[in-house]
DNA sequence: CTTGCAATGACTGAT
DNA sequence: TCATTGCAAG
């Protein structure tokens, strides 16, 4: 029992109140993963068999850290019986059990987001419709979001809001691509993501033998970050929970950031509508970071209007305040951060893990490679293009994908004419063409000529039939050979490996070493394989789709500096901490100006990236940066504004061109970011730090005289009057602009001029 | 059918 | 900037 008595009593309360809906409103940092893994192990404690218990997760390394820590309070063997995982695993699994009732073949396909835009694409060219105006992703994102509601393809169709919205946008076709996505899915024995949940839901309501199972299964149902489920993961849980109604579910509306994937912020409050009899425990306490962090997070998330109350707070020191770095460009922002870490490391004796480096978009990691690169210091990018979506990596699994399932579509259009074999596109075409005539996969065209006969001269169709006993011959093998064993003979037969093994560029010697490294992934899966389970290559390939490279994380990427997305970092915690590129039009991303929940779900996300921080939280936007190959200047963003400015402390370092070496080395030494303080001493920063520039900059406010009443410009909202005043020197401005209404402004980032 | 070059459009976010 | 696509020539 000593592991309760870690906890605070709100925590306690939430380990131990174990029976009924149950919902959990944690702030960040308040142990959250500490209550839902006691919890459990709580559970198991109390008899309960871990075979009744369902826990669902965000990202699958959470779920197999939480099993690590159970198995550690109770023992691997009984924790091993636990059904944990990202709800896509989870159901998948699910599905794969009962795929007959619903009309799938056991060995189906998950096509990832790849797969499922490359249909969508042949399906656009196919209805003759312009790839301009039917741009996949647009139309991906439709199905995606109609499929999270549970609606079908027919649904779809007849549903007049939806059709008029299509139409209104000039897109009165998209149902048509979905129909016809939807058949080809089914056609070529293949699930997407968005299907994984869906077709379970579809699975609990025509086999309601099947829902009781997993309901009296299920006895036990625990849920993380509820904030971000949709509607149809909602559904999934209530269903399960409908009998015993043991629903737990933790979550925190402020770190909501996930509605582009059709999360939806109303579950949380549905919660206490569906489940009347419910309890709730809320987690205030701050654990992870410092008072000065909490407290501009919290100044932050307060401009937010939809949020449940909460008062997060810690005990934690004051700690620092957040610094905000300005600098000349992107490059500029990677190097000078890459020296911060440096410094650190030397001066504070930090590690690399220590250190996260958090961008809006997965584009902007290049500067900061570089820089690291350049200054040796390890570094770890997290997401972006995972190992299993690499060309090489997608092809070699194409073969796998194709061994288990011939109708998967996708996976034959991308090997048939890899490595080169002379079946190009134009007798693909043909076969495409048999295919949607006889109705059948290209696969069934292509294996049985007799039966789809097509215009494919001897040549061609010799070629094709070779194709195509190769692959037979490798489906006699997929259970009699284990995995690794068939894997291998497919990469050496398939003439793969001899492909790349030629190429001797750099490139081509590291798409190499990538096959090799998933060949002995396969090595490791065949032995590695627990009691009651086979170790064929469809095992391996069962959610291979769903892996990503934070599931894979070897060793020696243990100690490196983190680089990855606000979203990737969500439930992840370091010392020191670098939010970058805080620009208007980046973060807040330029997508999200229209609304005002789409700016609130930005906001969050900045909320999000800055309670990572424990010790140390750095800002920093670049005056101007390269998109898409041309220099572009850019603007501070307004949450640096947001936040109170008594956490700040504005350092402008050192930016070549515009000083003498001496001075340069002078100023990098004892860089002594001054103190912002709004009623503190009057210490001036621009005179010491700015040399005198070509642009006018942020110094404008030091020199201008402001009184309320004042009639002022500003870059971006335009004319305005000045409401308020505070500090002195006046550090901050309430300005009233009748394009904008009210704004509170920074004065060392806004650009103010007197009128 | 393959190769090579020019043109083009993509940068939110991710299971 | 980078990857994908379209087109012409071999």
């Amino acid at each position: 029992m000593n592991y309760l008595e870690t906890l605070n009593p709100a925590q306690l309360d939430a380990v131990k109140n174990i029976d009924g809906p149950t919902m959990v409103i944690a702030g960040a940092g308040s142990g959250k993963t500490r209550v839902l893994t006691f919890r459990i192990a709580y559970l198991m404690e109390k008899g309960i068999d871990p075979f009744n218990i369902l826990s669902l997760t965000f990202t699958n390394k959470a779920a197999k850290e939480m099993k690590e820590r159970i198995s550690s309070i109770i023992g691997s063997t009984e924790a091993k019986n636990l059904t944990m995982g990202t709800f896509h695993s989870v159901f998948a699994r699910i599905l794969r059990h009962h795929a007959d009732k619903i009309g799938y073949p056991q060995n189906f396909t998950i096509y990832d987001t790849q797969d499922s835009r490359s249909l969508l694409k042949t399906i656009v060219k196919e209805l003759k419709l312009d790839e301009k105006v039917y741009k996949p992703s647009m139309v991906q994102g439709r199905i995606s979001s109609a499929k999270n509601n549970l609606i079908s393809a027919v649904a779809y169709e007849s549903n007049s809001d939806i059709v008029n919205e299509d139409r209104q946008s000039g897109r009165p076709r998209v149902f048509e691509i979905y129909k016809a996505y939807e058949k080809r899915c089914k056609l070529a024995g293949a699930m997407d993501f968005d299907d994984l949940l869906y077709k379970t839901n579809v699975l609990f309501r025509d086999s309601p033998e099947t829902l009781h199972f997993y309901q009296h299964r299920f006895k036990y149902v625990l849920v993380d970050e509820y904030q971000d489920t949709n509607y149809s993961q909602y559904l999934l849980v209530k269903k399960l929970a409908a009998v015993f109604q043991n629903v737990c579910v933790v979550g925190d509306d402020a770190q909501s950031i996930y509605s582009f994937r059709g999360a939806n912020i109303q579950n949380i409050l549905n919660f206490k509508t569906d489940y009347p009899d419910h309890n709730v425990f809320k987690l205030e306490q701050n654990y992870r970071s410092s008072q000065t962090i909490v407290n501009a997070a919290n100044s932050v998330i307060a401009k937010n209007k939809d949020q449940i109350q909460k008062n997060v707070w810690t005990s934690n020191d004051v700690g620092s305040k957040i610094k905000v770095l300005r600098t000349l460009t992107d490059n500029e922002e990677g190097k000078l951060i890459a020296n911060q870490i440096f410094e650190t490391k030397q001066n504070e004796g930090a590690e690399n893990s220590d250190f996260a480096i958090l961008y809006r978009t997965n584009a902007q990691s290049r500067s900061f490679e570089e820089a690291l690169r350049k200054l040796n210091l390890p570094y770890k990018i997290y997401g972006g293009l995972s190992f299993y979506q690499r060309k090489e990596i997608k092809d070699i699994i194409g073969y796998y994908r194709l061994t288990a399932n011939p109708q998967d579509e996708e996976a034959f259009k991308r090997i048939v004419n890899y490595p080169k074999r002379g079946i190009g596109n134009s007798t693909v075409e043909k076969l495409v063409v048999a295919a949607n005539h006889y109705g059948v996969s290209l696969w069934e065209v292509a294996a049985e000529p007799q039966k789809y006969p097509t215009e494919l001269n001897s040549g061609t169709r010799n070629k094709l039939n070779q194709f195509v006993t190769q692959i037979k011959s490798f489906a006699v093998d997929l259970e009699r050979k284990d995995a690794y064993t068939l894997a291998q003979h497919i990469a050496v037969t398939s003439g793969i490996l001899k492909d790349h093994y030629a190429d001797k560029s750099p490139e081509g010697v590291a798409r190499y070493e990538n096959i090799q490294a998933l060949l002995a992934g396969i090595k490791e899966f065949t032995t590695n394989v627990s009691d009651g389970e086979t170790n064929f290559l469809s095992d391996f390939m069962v959610d291979v789709a769903l892996l990503t490279d934070a599931d894979s994380e070897k060793d020696e990427d243990k100690n490196k500096v983190s680089l990855m997305t606000i979203h990737a970092s969500k439930g992840l915690e370091f010392p020191y901490v670098f939010v970058v590129g805080l620009e208007e039009n980046l973060f807040p991303s330029q997508m999200a100006l229209n609304s005002r929940t789409e700016l609130e779900e930005e906001r969050r996300l900045f909320y999000v990236a800055i309670t990572r921080a424990e010790k140390n939280c750095t800002l920093s936007f670049a005056t101007s940066r390269y998109r898409w190959g041309n220099l572009i200047t850019s603007e501070s963003s307004r949450f640096i504004e947001e936040i109170n400015p008594e956490f700040l402390e504005v350092s402008t370092p050192y930016r070549s061109g515009g000083r003498s070496l001496n001075q340069t080395n002078l100023e990098n030494k004892t860089r002594t970011p001054t103190t912002y303080a709004p009623n503190g001493p009057k210490r001036r920063l621009t005179k010491l730090q700015d040399a005198p520039k070509k642009s006018k900059d942020g110094d404008t406010a030091d020199k201008l005289d402001l009184k309320v009443g004042y009639n002022v410009m500003h870059e971006r909202f335009g004319k305005g009057k000045i409401v308020a005043l505070e500090g002195t020197p006046p550090s901050k401005a309430t300005v009233f602009f009748p394009k904008a209404g009210n704004k509170q402004l920074l004065l060392k980032f806004a650009k103010l001029e007197v009128l």
